[in-house]
DNA sequence: GATGAATGAGGATTCATTCAT
DNA sequence: AATGAATGAATCCTCATTCAT
C-alpha cells in the first residue's frame, strides 16, 4: 500500500490560504505562495485539489460551518424570544470579533469570482437554524413580520458594522454601545 | 508647443476600469482590457498613470466625491434634526440604488490591495459633511451621544444592506419595508 | 513465494497505449492516462517497462510481428511467382485495411522521436520473408534487377496509398481500382 | 510612432519552427525553444502569433506555397500529355529532393494534432493546377479513368517513396532507377 | 503625446518519475 | 508486486511595464 492522503496536509493548504487571502486579498493569491507557505511542493497540491477554486470554496465551506455552529451556541427553543434573540445577537458578535480573520475571508470571497453556484446554496443552508429562530419568532407574533432582506438589514447589518469596526481598531471596545446597538435592533424588530 | 494631455483620455480610462471591475471584479482587470475599452493603445496609458494602483485610487476618490455630493443635496441647516435626518437617509438611500453599480466599485475596492492610506483618508474627507451633521445634533442633544463607529452601525449600516438587498433583486422594492427601516433607525438614534 | 510479473498486465499496458496513440496521437499521450486505461495505478507502470520509450518500442515490435505474419499467410515458394506476387499483394492490402488502426500507429511511431535503432534494424527483420521473395524472384529473372528502395516505391507505396485512402473513407471501395492498381504494379516489376 | 513588426522576426519564428520540428518531432516542439532558437524571448512569440497551432499552421500553408509553385513550373498546356506528365513527374520528384526537410515538416504536420480543416482545405486548394493536369488528360482520353485517389496511389506514391527512399540516404541516386520508375508510372497510367 | 513592439516575471497546470508502504 | 503520494521540471500563456520611434 501507498503513502495515504494526509489531512494534515489538506489542511496546511487551507490554512496557507487563508492567511494569504488575508494578508494580500484574492487578488494576491496564487499556488506556488500557497505551496511555499504551506511547505509543500505546488505540485503537491493538486494531489489534494483540483484547482485554485476548489481550495477556495472548500475553506468557504469549512469556515462557514465553523461560524455556524458557534452563532446557535447556547440557544434553546425553551428560552423566550427575547432571551433568543439576546443570546444570538452575543454569539454572532462575538464570533465577528473571534473570528475577525475568518469573516475577512469570507466578505473578500463573496466579492471574488471564485464563488460557485453550489458554494452559495450550500452556505445558505447552514445559516437555516439561525432564519428559522426568525420565522418562529415572527410566526408567534414577537417579532414584525419582515422579509429575509430586511432580517439582514435590521439584524447582522448594524452587529456587523460595529464587530467590525472594532476589530478594525477604530473604534475602542465600549460595552455601553455594545448594549446599545443589541437594544436598538430589539426594539426596531419587536412587535 | 508639445499636445497636452487630455482630460477626455484620463476620463476614458477612468470609465473603461469602472465598467470592467463591475463586470468581471478586481481579478479580471487588466491594463490591455483597460486599453481596448478606452480605445487607446496600453502604453498611453502610463503617459496619464503612474501604474493600475494610481488609476483605481483615483477612480475611487472620483465616485466617493460624486457620490459625497449627492447625499447632502437638498438639505439645508435650518432643517429640524429629524427632518434632515429623514432627508440625508433617503438621499443617501437613493444614491445607492442610482448608483449601484459605482458603489459595487467602492465596495471592491474597499477589499482589494490596492486601496492606499491616501485614499483612505482622502475619502473619509469627503464624508464631512455627513459626519458634521451627527455631531451638530449630538451637539443640540437631539440625537444620543454615539461614536462615529456607531453612527456607522447604526445609520449606514441597515440602510446600505436594504439597498444592496434590492438592488441584487433578493427583494421586491417594498415602501413599507423601506419606511419601516428609516423610521426604526431613527428610534434608535434619536434621544 | 513473491507474486510474478503478470503478461496479463503487460499487455492491458500495451493495448491502453494503441488505443490512446490511435485516438489522439502521440501528442496526447501520457503516463497517467495509459494506467486510467489499463485500469492500474501509474507506479504500476514502472513494474512493467523502464519508461514512455520502452512501451511504445515493444508495441511496435509486437505490432509488426503481427502484421508481419498476415503478409505471407497462404504463400507457398511452390507457386509461380505470378500468383506468389498477387497473393502477397494482396495480403498486404488486406492487412493494412484490416489493421487500419494498427499501421496509423506505426505510421505515428516512424514519424516519432520515440523509436529506437534497435526497433528500426528489429523491425526490418521481420520484414526478411517478403523481401526474401523479390530477391528470389530476381534471381529467377522473373522480376527486374532493382535496389530495395525501388521495390518499396513500385510495390508498396500505391498498394499502400489505396488502402489507406480507402481506409479513411476518401475513396469508395472499387473493386476495379484494385484490380488496376495491383495489374499497374505486376506490369511496372514484371520482366 | 512605435516600432514596426518586423517581418524578418516573423520568419525567423517560423524557420526555427520547421528547424526544431525536422529535428525533435512535433512532439518535442516548445514555445521556450522556438524563441530560444529564433533569438528572442518566449512572450515575442505572442506579438507574431496567437498561438503554437498558428505557427505551424502558417508555417504549413507557407511550405505548400512554395512546393505548388515548383511542381507546375515549366509546365505549358500546349504540351502533349505524355510531354506534361514527365515534367510534372521529374518537377515533384527533384522538388523533394531539394525540399527534403520541408517535405519531412509537410508529414509529420499531417499527423499532428495541430492540422486544422482550414489548413487541409487551403492546402488541398494549391494542389488544384496539379490536379486539373490529371482532370484535362483523363477528358481527352490520354489517361485512363480514375478518382483522384488513384492519382494520389499510382502517381505520387511511388515517386515520393523513391525521392524520400534517396533523401534518406538508403539508396545511391541512380538515374536508370528514377527512369524505370517514371516510365512505370506512365504506363500504369496511360490509356 | 501616442503607440506598437518587446520582454522578464509569474500564473495555472500537467507530467514522468521516484518514494514509502 | 502494487500503488497512492510527492515532486522538480517543463508547458503554454498573460501581464505590467519599458523601449524606440
Amino acid at each position: 500500500m501507498a503513502r495515504h492522503k494526509s489531512a494534515k496536509k489538506q489542511d496546511a493548504i487551507m490554512q496557507a490560504t487563508l492567511h494569504l487571502v488575508i494578508e494580500e486579498g484574492f487578488h494576491g493569491l496564487s499556488m506556488s505562495k500557497i505551496a511555499k507557505k504551506a511547505g509543500i511542493a505546488t505540485a503537491t497540491i493538486y494531489v489534494y485539489f483540483k484547482n485554485t477554486g476548489e481550495i477556495i470554496n472548500l475553506l468557504y465551506l469549512n469556515l462557514k460551518e465553523l461560524i455556524s455552529a458557534d452563532i446557535m451556541k447556547g440557544y434553546k427553543d425553551t428560552m423566550t424570544t427575547e432571551k433568543g434573540f439576546k443570546v444570538i445577537w452575543r454569539n454572532y458578535f462575538d464570533s465577528i470579533r473571534k473570528y475577525a480573520r475568518e469573516f475577512q475571508y469570507l466578505e473578500q470571497f463573496a466579492n471574488s469570482p471564485y464563488i460557485t453556484q453550489v458554494s452559495k446554496e450550500e452556505g445558505r443552508k447552514q445559516f437555516k437554524p439561525f432564519l428559522d429562530f426568525f420565522d418562529q419568532a415572527m410566526a408567534h407574533g414577537d417579532i414584525k413580520k419582515m422579509s429575509q432582506g430586511l432580517v439582514l438589514a435590521l439584524f447582522i447589518a448594524p452587529m456587523s458594522s460595529l464587530a467590525k469596526n472594532i476589530n478594525s481598531g477604530q473604534s475602542q471596545i465600549d460595552e455601553t454601545a455594545i448594549e446599545l446597538a443589541m437594544h436598538s435592533t430589539w426594539l426596531a424588530m419587536k412587535k
